[in-house]
DNA sequence: AATGAATGAGTCTTCATTCAT
DNA sequence: CATGAATGAAGACTCATTCAT
């Protein structure tokens, strides 16, 4: 009977090496080899599991960025203002980015160089986002916990807010402390920097 | 001085041509041949005026991004009140990716796939307008016209909710209407969502 | 004396299989694991009986056309008349190919592309055939039956115009009625096609 | 003024280069490289005149292909008797392999490693040689000069029977008297071998 | 200064073959 | 005997860069 494995099956071990080429490297800088090497597995052997390197792209793009989003829409199931939430999001986002910077820098930058597919797929998800922050906020007017202002730029203002907040520390390594930085960006948000 | 000329110095051909091909296919898959071509120049006369296909880009950006910096520089220097500024940062930007959305394209995505010495040059202009932005703000705040909030989140806060709704336009090719966007932008930026 | 077996010993069922894949495919656009899972056996198996992808097609090509020569041999035995003899190969050699496409498709092409060892050895067999068909010439010669001709180049000629009209059975399709083709090819290469 | 140049054009040089290496070693062995190489050229090169290793097979076999028919049709053109034109069609094949027994491997072998594409235009090829055969004799027998045989029949023996006999000369190598041959095997096409 | 034919280092990808189970 | 996951040598092809004209 086996219950642990100290060798994780192939599969696994590839989309983790993949995670840390690609992050590093970009699509374009990261060789399969390097990838297979970094895996501890032989060149032919990705191909075993992804028919291209674009497919293996593609897949941890993809498996990455649903397994956030489904952690985000549970995390903020159990709370019931918007401020909360909008709180939540913020807070989720910069400690994902904390913790897994390698995914991070995959998930959360642009992709304009991997062609129209991949780049309308990832527009999709940013839409998708969008929209969720949208209603939130539609929510939060109709409950009168907010202004009536235009939903969309607002969604895109606070997404942007947040993206931004996050890029610097996946990308240029700033070590904020997480739950003032959080607290921050809500309240500018909210009651805005005027007096 | 510099008298027209109908046909523009090659140089300048070349830097067209490359605005062109590589706000269209990204650095990667742009082709040296093609942006030869598209400025109907033979491929070695790029050569004669880019060390390398890195350098062009690197070329291109850096004159882009320049001119655009120093546009809003002086466009800012009349104003004195802190929100106009702001204001006028908004405007301005959106206006700029409205009229060249090409060039937009190219200097307001992240360059991961770039190697590193122009991914730090890049971020080194975002610090740059990051501290353009704080130093905003905190003159805001010793006016009084701003409440003490951190201005370095504050300043990320800012750019970041500019550069998602360019991005909304430059990429998803959202037309929106320029003057009542920025109102809305900063009326967020400014009072916030909160009641 | 060998029982029927409804499921037929492995070594044959690879060897079936790739009769399939090599004349639809040709050598080298069969796949080893194709043959191997239209065989319904693994892909290390078709190595416990064949050493390689060649000694697989070697020795596939060697059982066909010695299956092949012997019946013919047998057929042939009981015929006295050389012209009937000429007949019965004729008859045999379309009939084959209309009955077994499949082999016919691989050991009456030519294989130019499998190595001097292989090519060598198809060679040889051709020589078998023409001289075979020499000897046979040269009897009806030595009876009377025909006439004094060269029968080394009587011999290609015959073969060649076997090959031909076996050729656009098994590659172009044409369906023709086996006993009147045979009497025509006989007729032609015994009478001639002059007045 | 450039009269002749010692060190003819680029791509008739890996025209040349690729006769000599797809002759010996078939289409599949047959290395780009090593056709880059016996051209003198760098390997990129051979993809600045052809696309793929694909298409200069094509264009190789089709100018080829193209030339061997039409010289053999001009030197038809002149000959009146059916006799003679069937003759000559023996005797500049037998030469013409002969002479270029590289080209001729290249064009007068099979090629059902191919693909669908390239295989069906060769057979249509054939199909075109059986029609010119085929006429051929038809307008024997209306003249008087030939039997009433099935034509198409005799077509494919008689091209057969030419095949047969120039392969052994391309691929077996046999040295035979061009003329004698010829006649041999005019003469069996014509009289037959029988008494 | 301008050119574009030539180049070859660098990559992805295939697939026959092996071997631990 | 049987297997199929793993392998890596080998090869087609790309494209930035050079240089003779």
């Amino acid at each position: 009977m086996e219950i642990s494995n100290s060798k994780p099956d192939t599969r696994s071990r590839i989309l983790q090496a993949a995670i840390r080429v690609f992050s590093q490297k970009g699509f374009h800088n990261a060789r399969v080899e390097e990838i297979a090497t970094e895996a501890q597995v032989g060149k032919g052997t990705v191909y075993e599991y992804f028919s291209s390197k674009e497919e293996l792209f593609y897949q941890l793009f993809k498996s990455c960025s649903d397994a956030y989003l489904k952690s985000l829409t549970q995390d903020l199931a159990s709370l019931n203002s918007v401020g909360d939430r909008l709180e939540k999001i913020v807070y989720l986002h910069l400690k994902f980015i904390k913790n897994h910077r390698d995914i991070a820098r995959i998930i959360f930058q642009e992709h304009h160089e991997l062609g129209e597919k991949l780049h309308r797929w990832i527009w999709s998800k940013r839409e998708e986002k969008l929209n969720i922050i949208s209603n939130l906020l539609e929510e939060g007017i109709r409950k009168g916990e907010l202004r009536a202002v235009n939903t969309r730029v607002a969604a895109q203002v606070f997404l942007g807010a947040v993206v931004s907040v996050g890029s610097t520390i996946a990308f240029a390594g700033d070590d904020v402390p997480l739950a003032e930085t959080t607290t921050a960006i809500v309240e500018i948000f909210l009651k805005g920097v005027g007096r």
